[in-house]
DNA sequence: AGACTGCATTTTAACGTTCAAACGTCTGCG
DNA sequence: CGCAGACGTTTGAACGTTAAAATGCAGTCT
């Protein structure tokens, strides 16, 4: 394994000349220059990353805590990691996984990680209500951003990126209307999480824009299964006058309402219109197709690991867009 | 943040000496490890990782490559990858993450990676039939170990870990054989993939084992969805002599079949039994649950880290049987 | 008494890199 | 001709740790 002091016997020059050529090749006359590339890709030199970053003090490795408990992010959580590598990669580092009890008594694994200087900062996911977490962090002047806003907290204790649910009910229920849908329905949890609420907000917000009625269209599922979603459906459509559109809070309860849907003899796509919400792999795989609101991943990595290692002058509040992915389920009616 | 030589000081000790407190403390004088200790806890010492990989060249780092291609393993590699962290946090190690095109093309970044001391070796997975990667690995020697074996190749180049999905399907015929199923038909894949012959051996041996027929009751779908498990349920249960038992290749297949059973007015777990396979959390969602062959995840981080990082002498090829998780789906009948 | 043994601790040097400062050479200008 | 400044390169030191060798000391054996 070639190192700076071998590159530079076989170029003619010092150490410090071949690290400039890899760091701040503008400093070096250019017929250097191209003498000591040569010696680099001649010995086939890879800087050792160690060795940099005792010196400069900076790993370039970013931590993210694997979540261990079940939730609703990790049927796209394989989609979420691929796009937060490849962000980090595209500006030279890397992500380091590790696990840690939920809530305060992770901050531990968070604290000594960063101290042993294992990583410069922090993605968060899996935020939570009064997430203790980003207090901390900020505290201990530990850099970090977070997936997700922290619900119900008065100041904004740091950087965050977050898909607007809001817009997503909006997008949904905007496209069952051109879908000539009149009476949509909203399918979700009860208000206990900011989600739940904002996604409910939206719906109600849109719908009003739209002049369609929200009167007893809504309804709270208390688990999120299927036969919680095919539960509230089939509460709607036996109601004296059923939707013909559903927006489901997830996409869980969604394949829940198509089933209750199918079961009833109506088609999905055809008597009525359902859509879920994050894209998951089911929603390809099913049949007909559930349309959903796709999480802009590639966008949301690349604002996380922008705000994390190059932190904007301005706000650092990131709202993106959900993206809806039209599929059978919400054929024009 | 505190070094080894600011304790060293306020214990009035060597440097040496607080270093060997960590990592021999056996060679200290009781009396003079309680006070590097004491020192060490008053100013919150953590040793410097970076430091300490550059002297060691060690860096107690696996690189796993995230998948980015849709593939079964998607919908656990959650519950993989919390596993394989913790299996690796035991031992004092960590998992970096990382992106490379599939096949030799994505060489170069396994090789940089451990040329500039990132990693110390790699995981594998999504192994494929004739993979590259292992030769070229244990060729430029670079440690690795693979969570899947690689098929249809006469020499095994390099260690290995994976579910015996032959048991897999023994273990559910015999269960739908002990629920009175007399009629066991396997869903599943062309033979293109190891690991779909492997699954379909072991029913097969389970089958003939039993006294129970096979002719005419195995069905290949040509991709992996729930239309197509609907549609190869609905040939099977078309027969003359219908199944009254599935099992199926895939957790997906399994809720096509699911759905068509259905359909038909047929009670999964009821009229007959249906079984998945990987446990993917769809399984415990829809309902009837479905009954799964859960891969044992814990277990096969724990091989793949010791494999990896404490390599035994013995043989490093490891099969483990994967659980079976029992729900409504395969009730007796 | 002298030599040897074993243990606890310290000293020296090195891992591979980058920062800061110093150095030498060249250029332009009064 | 002498000097300032710019440029390209080198020197020296440091980042925080550990391996290996050296040291000092107490006890044991002959």
């Amino acid at each position: 394994m070639a190192t700076l002091k071998q590159v530079a016997a076989h170029a003619e020059v010092s150490v410090q000349t071949v690290s400039n050529a890899l760091n701040a090749p503008h400093r070096l006359r250019p017929d250097t220059l191209a003498r000591v590339n040569r010696s680099i890709e001649l010995l086939n030199y890879r800087p050792n990353r160690n060795a940099r970053s005792l010196r400069t003090s900076a790993v370039e490795l970013i931590g993210y805590c694997v979540p261990s408990w079940p939730n609703r992010t990790h049927l796209v959580m394989d989609q979420f990691l691929h796009a937060l590598c490849a962000a980090a990669e595209s500006t030279g580092r890397h992500i380091l996984l590790f696990t840690a009890p939920p809530g305060v008594d992770g901050m531990s694994v968070y604290d000594d990680l960063h101290a042993r200087r294992l990583v410069d900062g922090f993605v968060l996911s899996q935020t939570e209500t009064r997430d203790p977490r980003h207090g901390w962090l900020k505290e201990q002047e530990i850099p970090f951003v977070s997936f997700g806003r922290v619900w119900k907290e008065s100041t904004q204790p740091g950087p965050w990126v977050d898909v607007d649910g809001a817009a997503g009910s909006g997008l949904a229920v905007r496209h069952l209307h051109e879908t000539g849908r009149r009476r949509i329905a909203f399918v979700g949890w009860p208000k206990t999480s900011g989600l739940a609420e904002d996604r409910l907000d939206g719906w109600r917000t849109a719908c009003d824009s739209l002049g369609l009625p929200t009167a007893g269209l809504s309804i709270h599922c208390s688990e999120d299964t299927l036969d919680e979603g095919a539960r509230a459906t089939a509460a709607l459509l036996d109601s004296p006058e059923p939707p013909d559109g559903f927006v489901a809070l997830s996409d869980i309860l969604a394949l829940g309402a198509l089933r209750e849907v199918t079961r009833r003899g109506l088609t999905p796509g055809v008597d009525l219109g359902i859509t879920g919400f994050d894209d998951s792999p089911m929603a390809e795989v099913v049949s007909p197709g559930l349309t959903s609101l796709r999480q802009p991943m590639d966008d949301i990595a690349a604002e996380l690991i922008t705000i994390l290692t190059d932190p904007p002058a301005g706000p650092t509040e990131r709202l993106l867009l959900p993206e809806l992915v039209v599929r059978g389920s919400t054929a024009p009616g």
